[in-house]
DNA sequence: AATGAATGAGAGTTCATTCAT
DNA sequence: GATGAATGAACTCTCATTCAT
C-alpha cells in the first residue's frame, strides 16, 4: 500500500495546488476573468486534468468558499476555547481584533467568506457557524453586566458589522490613504465596543431623531 | 412599438436608458453573466449600436461607477448644506444615517461604488469626495470640543468603516437573519459615535493588549 | 426596401446553403460524428456564424427532418390529386413506387424521415401525415372490393412496411449485389398488392401455424 | 462488491461482459452518446482496462456487429435444419417469421446486424451468410414449382425486403399506432409470399406502366 | 443613427487513448 | 491483469467587437 498512498498524498499536494492557484486568479482577476483553462495554464497542466480533481468550475469555487470559512471558524474557535478566563470584554476586543486580522492576513480568504456575491453558490456556507463564536463573546459580556443593553442578538450583529467594514474596506480599497492599520482598527474596535459599556451618562434616546430618516 | 418611439428621443436620454438597464443586469446577474448583448436585447437595439454610445464594455462600466459616486455625494453634499446649524454630534449621526440609508436604498450604486473591485476600471474614483464631507462633519464636532479625540482622520474612517460595514453586510447577506435593521444600524452608529464622546471613564489604553495580535 | 429585401434573400439562400451541408455531413458520416465545426469549416464560415441562423445543433438538425417530410409529402399528395380516375389498384402500386422512387432519389431525405432514431429530437414529426396518403389510397382499393381483405390499417401498415424495407435496404446497403433495382422494387410492390387481390383460392389460415413462433 | 468479485473470472467471460453492457449502452442511447468511459463505469472497471480486451472503441464495435450476424445465423440455421421435410412454401413463411421474430426479440442485435450504418466499419459483415438461408429456402419452392417467378435471386431479395420492413419500422418506431405485431407481421408476409404463388391470373405487365415513374 | 452580418477568441467540458506503475 | 494520471483534440456555444450598408 505504500505506492498507493504515495500516490495519495501526492493527489491531495496537488488538489491543494490547484485550489491556491484557484484563489490567486480569482482574487486577482475575478470571478468573471476566471477560467478552467486559465487555471490549468498557470499550474502547467492540461484542462482536462482540472477534471480528475473537480467535477466542474461551480465544485471548485465551492472548494475554495468552504476552505476559507473553515480557516476562518478554526481562527475563532481556538481564540474562544483559549481565553475562557479572561476578563469578558477584553476577550471580545481580542476575538474582534483576531477576525479582523484573518481578514487582512488571508485577504483571498476573507474575499471568498464575505465579500463575494452568494448567488454563485448553492450551498449554505458557514456564516452562522461564525458568527456564532462573537455571539458567545457577547453573550459572556452581558451576562457579567458589563454592557448597558442587553439584545445580545442586536449587540453581537452591530459588533461584527463594524468589524467586517474596516477588514473589507482596508481589503478592498489598498490605495485610500489609510492612517495606520492599528490605529484605524484600535479606533473600530474601541469605539465600537466602549459605545457599550454600562456607564452613568448614556443617552438613551439617541437612536430616536434617526427614525424618520430610516423611513424617509 | 414602445421601443421604436423610444428611437427619437434625444441621445442623452438614451445614453441614460443604456446606463439604468446596464446597472440592473450587472446587480441582477452579476458582472460575469453580464453581456452587451444581453444588455442590447433589454432596451431593444442592435449590439452596435451600443457602440454608438460607449466606447466599450469597460467604458460603459466605468460610467456606472461614475453615476453611482456622484449621486451618493450629491446626496450628502444636500445633507451638509442642509444642517448647517444643528448640534454637530447629531448632524454627524444624521449623515451616516444618511450614508447608510443611500446605500440601502440605491443598493446598486453602493454596490458599484464600494463593493466592486476597483482594478476593473483604471479610474481614480471619488471615493475621497464621498469621504471629504464626512470628515468635515468629524471636523466640526471636534472643534466644538465633544470628542475625546482629537485625531479627525483616524476618526473619520473608522466611522466610515462601521457605517460602510452594516450597509454592505445587509446588502450582501440579505438573507442573514438579522435583526430589524433600524435597530442594527442605529446600534451601530451610536455606539461608533457614543464611544467617541468626551467622558470620564474610558480605558485610553485598550488599544495596546492587542497590539501583538495585530502583529502576530 | 430593396436592399432589405436582398438581404433576405440572400440569407435564405444561405440558411439552405447551410442545410445542405449539413444534411451532406449528417449522412455521409452519420449524426455521432457531425459537428458545428465541421459544418462551419465546409461552408467556409465561421463556427459563430452558423448561430445566426439556427439556435443550435438540434435545431439545425429538425428542420433536416422537417424539410424531408415535407419533401415527401408534396410528392405523395401531389401523385394523390393528379391520378383520381385512374383504376384503385394501379393507382396505388404508382404510389408505392412513387414512395420508393423519393427515397432512392434522395435518399438522404429518406434517411432523416425514417432511419434515423427519433429520439434525437422532440418533435412529433409529421409520419403520419405522409401514411395518410397510403391508408387513402389503399381505402379507395378496398371500396372498390379489389381486396380480399377489408381492414385497411393492416393493409396500409403492411405495404407501407414492404415499400420502406427495398428502399431502405436499397440505401443502406448499397454494395450488397443486388439484381436490377426495377425488378426488384416491381417484385417487391406487386407481389405485397397482388397477394391483397381479391381471388378464388386463398389459403386464409395460413397465419395460423406461426402463431406460436410469435410467441416463442 | 459484485464487481469485485466478477473480476475474478477468465478473461472470456469478462470479455462477454464488456460487449453486453457495450450494446446496452449503445442501443439506449445511441452510438452518439456512447464512450468508453461510460461503458468502463458501467461495468465497474477502469477505461483503460477496456483496451487490454479491444484494441479501440472500432474494434469493439466491429464485434458487436459480428456477434448480432452471427446470432441471426445460427438462429436461421438452425430453422433450416431442423424443417427438411415440411412443405416448401410454409417453410418460407416460418423462415420469415423466424427472421422478423429474431429482430423483434433482438432488436439490438439487428440493429446492428442491418439499421447501423455499414460505413462505420471495414469488415465485410455477414449479410451474404444469412441471405444464403432464404436463398435456399426460395430455392426449394422453385424447385417444388410452387412459384409463378422462376428468378430466385430477384424473389430472395424482395422476401428479405419485406421482412426487413416490418421489423425495421417496428423497432424504429415504437411508438406508431400499429396494428397488433402479428397481424400485421402475417399480413406482410402472408401477400408477399401469396404473391408469387402459380397461379391462373396474374398481371405480369404489371411492372410496366411504373417504368416511367422509376427513371423520372 | 442604426443595424445585420460576420468573426476571432475563448469559455466549460468530454473523449479516446496512452503509459508508468 | 489492472489502473490512476494525464493529455491533445474535439465538442457546443457565447462573447466583444467591427464594418459595410
Amino acid at each position: 500500500m505504500n505506492a498507493k498512498s504515495r500516490r495519495h498524498v501526492h493527489k491531495e499536494q496537488l488538489r491543494g495546488e490547484i485550489l491556491a492557484a484557484a484563489r490567486e486568479i480569482f482574487v486577482r482577476e475575478g470571478y468573471e476573468h476566471f477560467s478552467m483553462r486559465k487555471l490549468a495554464k498557470r499550474i502547467e497542466y492540461s484542462p482536462a486534468s482540472l477534471y480528475l480533481h473537480f467535477r466542474n468550475k461551480q465544485e471548485l469555487f465551492d472548494c475554495l468558499v468552504e476552505e476559507s470559512f473553515t480557516r476562518l471558524l478554526e481562527t475563532l474557535i481556538r481564540l474562544r476555547d483559549g481565553h475562557q478566563s479572561a476578563d469578558p470584554v477584553e476577550e471580545l476586543k481580542h476575538g474582534l481584533w483576531a477576525y479582523v486580522n484573518f481578514g487582512l492576513r488571508h485577504p483571498n480568504h476573507y474575499r471568498f467568506a464575505f465579500m463575494l456575491r452568494p448567488p454563485v453558490t448553492k450551498r449554505p456556507y458557514q456564516v452562522h457557524g461564525a458568527f456564532e463564536v462573537l455571539r458567545y463573546m457577547v453573550g459572556r459580556c452581558i451576562a457579567a453586566k458589563r454592557f448597558r443593553v442587553v439584545d445580545g442578538e442586536t449587540t453581537s450583529q452591530a459588533l461584527w458589522a463594524s468589524a467586517h467594514g474596516v477588514t473589507s474596506l482596508l481589503i478592498q480599497r489598498p490605495t485610500f490613504p489609510w492612517v495606520a492599520r492599528k490605529n484605524l482598527i484600535t479606533q473600530v474596535i474601541d469605539a465600537a465596543v466602549d459605545g457599550l459599556l454600562a456607564a452613568p451618562e448614556n443617552n438613551v434616546e439617541a437612536g430616536e431623531p434617526h427614525a424618520k430618516l430610516s423611513r424617509a
